[in-house]
DNA sequence: TTTTATTCGTTGCGCAATCAACTTTTTTAT
DNA sequence: ATAAAAAAGTTGATTGCGCAACGAATAAAA
């Protein structure tokens, strides 16, 4: 393996980029295939409302690992489209809590069964314990960084 | 582990996609902190051509894995900067070559060795044999998304 | 208590990705 | 030989990220 390969192709940047990117598309298909006007990235927003209804604004930039910038602005998308609302905190003025609409819990199963569904795409051809390693080992490098 | 788990701190998407993020973000800064105007991006076009100088932007694209039009625009970014410059191809008039200037030599060993900082860094508490492991399964999902 | 520091969210700016439409040139098929 | 199809690059529109600066609200320090 040459200098090149070293910085490339066997690179862990360039690994997870692509396969990040692989992925992205892929679910970013399905949905707008399934008739739903969500992209990946509003979808990293709503994921973590499902599992928790009304966060603050810098708990979801902390939990999605966004910056709050980007969080303000999917907000105001997903807002737009009726998805989430924004209710000031009446403990504290300075944050919004976050909610999801009913037409967003309405459509909570068949996202998730389209995310599945990209998930044992990807699994295909890897045993459960090789995932499992995998994740182990890019949490160990995610955490390398995480200062 | 609950069915969001199964979806968020589990799915293969979540990590590779946090951990990609985490990569480009301490690749950008430590580019910056030693001097170096280049952004992750046109990085990632400028190591393809350290390897082989003079491709055409469609090979570019593919072996980025990037848009065309993608391409387009980060070459012209690196050509104000004076780090490539397109040739027009003198057999195929629809394609440029594009090639290294001296300005993009210079710097090769300097930019490679911070890679390499960014990638020991990525190691820590890791053997070769795990991350080793981890690039092929980072492969195999990648495969099973190309088609 | 008043000053100082921190936190939350928004906005402006620059950069980049993707899609679709388009031009020019080359290749393929009839 | 000519018409149709494909390929290379460019451009416009839209979406999104991250940084820095900012105002408002809250917490900490003096």
């Amino acid at each position: 393996m040459d200098k090149y390969d070293r910085v490339i192709d066997s690179s862990i940047g360039y690994l997870v980029g692509r396969t990040s990117r692989a992925i992205i598309k892929r679910l970013t298909k399905k949905f707008a295939d399934a008739g739903f006007d969500i992209s990946y990235e509003q979808w990293s927003i709503l994921i973590h409302l499902y599992r928790k209804d009304g966060q603050t604004q810098q708990e979801l930039s902390n939990i999605a690992v966004k910056d709050k910038a980007a969080i303000t602005r999917l907000l105001n998308v997903l807002e737009k489209k009726n998805i989430v609302l924004r209710i000031p905190d009446r403990t504290d003025k300075r944050s919004n809590l976050v909610y999801l609409t009913n037409k967003a819990k309405e459509c909570q199963e068949d996202l998730m069964a389209l995310v599945e569904e990209m998930l044992s795409e990807a699994d295909k051809g890897i045993s459960f314990e090789e995932m499992e390693q995998c994740r182990t080992t890019l949490n160990k490098i995610f955490m390398n960084f995480d200062n």
